[in-house]
DNA sequence: GTCTATATAATGATAGAC
DNA sequence: GTCTATCATTATATAGAC
């Protein structure tokens, strides 16, 4: 019953905690050098050990990169949890959007998606999850404030606010910066009369 | 006072037509499978050429992938420049934005960028060149149409229209596809008052 | 349970033959 | 001017020693 597969080479259990230095190591390569850069070699020295064992602690490196990629949903989903229990829960949202670290790795996470299946289903699915959260968040706050003036869609304005984000963040790493600061301004603007700051 | 740079391997003249051969076949490769699918050997088996014949017609992968961005950007010049002399530059621009084919290209290059600093200068000049260009473009469609209603700032709207096509376009990729409708009914909507169809 | 020695294939590149 | 034979390096992965 149990799929038997076969001989099947030894793997370090779940929880080593070495398999959490190889995460770590992902990351912070992802961010320095980029996605490309991620090589068990490379993986390795960054995480202080021996090449061969990624192999250990990590069947391959389709299993090492789902494993980092599945740590930082975590800490997204937990991070968006916490801000929808704020009082500013949109702008807390827009903070997060705006996260140069969580975005550029989800970029490059995405860029390895292409070549790697096993990563594009967990992919989607927490981009998709924090799509309707943001969706709900703008929702909400567009019903606290019944119109003083005419918002667009909270659907449209989800992707507007997600895509923003991400292009500024992208543009920033190649040194564009262009239109970004009237972009700041104009969401700023946004928020100040959907989430109204409540004077102390 | 040459540089003289020493024995130096022998390279293709920059027009044999093999170059343009291999560049497409970067491309085909770039939007099929990712920018990390694009080694020496697979663009050769692309190309229908011996894998050696890519260092022959380019020193090294870098030159490659530069001489393919540099094709695109001419290429994208010239559709720009295109766009501008139209009744319409801006429907026309926001359509160069929403080709699927040339964002995906941009944003896979991108990626490339982040290990290969030959490519960003190339890029970055690129883009902030199609930057400017549009925001002209909006601040003439804008001055045509004197204030039947505020429209955002210029910069920001430029942002905001790249930032919205090239996440669509991202996302479409990966099966992602919620609130897209909405957001291109509502630039249509943007787009209609800007620059109004004016009825055959 | 942890790690090392080793295999196999792919990669970017070069020197030199036609 | 065009292409081939070949290389050094790096990639991922495995079998088996401690």
């Amino acid at each position: 019953m149990a799929p038997s597969r076969p001989p099947a080479r030894r793997i370090a259990g779940p929880n080593a905690k070495n398999r959490a230095v190889l995460c770590d190591a992902v990351e912070r390569i992802v961010l320095t050098e980029g996605s490309a850069a991620v090589t068990s070699r490379r993986v390795a020295a960054e995480a202080g050990l021996k090449p061969q064992l990624v192999h250990y602690y990590f069947a391959s490196m389709d299993d090492l990169l789902v494993a980092a990629f599945e740590r930082l949903s975590e800490e997204g989903l937990a991070h968006q949890a916490d801000a929808r229990t704020r009082h500013n829960p949109l702008r807390a949202m827009w903070a997060t959007l705006s996260d140069q670290r969580g975005t550029s790795l989800l970029v490059e996470f995405v860029a390895l998606a292409a070549h790697r299946p096993a990563l594009r289903e967990t992919i989607t699915s927490q981009a998709l999850r924090f799509r309707r959260m943001l969706i709900e968040v703008i929702d909400e706050a567009v019903s606290r404030h019944p119109g003083r003036r005419a918002f667009p869609d909270s659907e449209a304005l989800a992707v507007l606010l997600t895509g923003a984000a991400q292009i500024m963040i992208m543009e920033r790493s190649l040194g564009l910066t262009v239109g970004h600061e009237a972009v700041r301004a104009s969401v700023d603007e946004l928020l100040d009369e959907l989430e109204p700051v409540t004077g102390s």
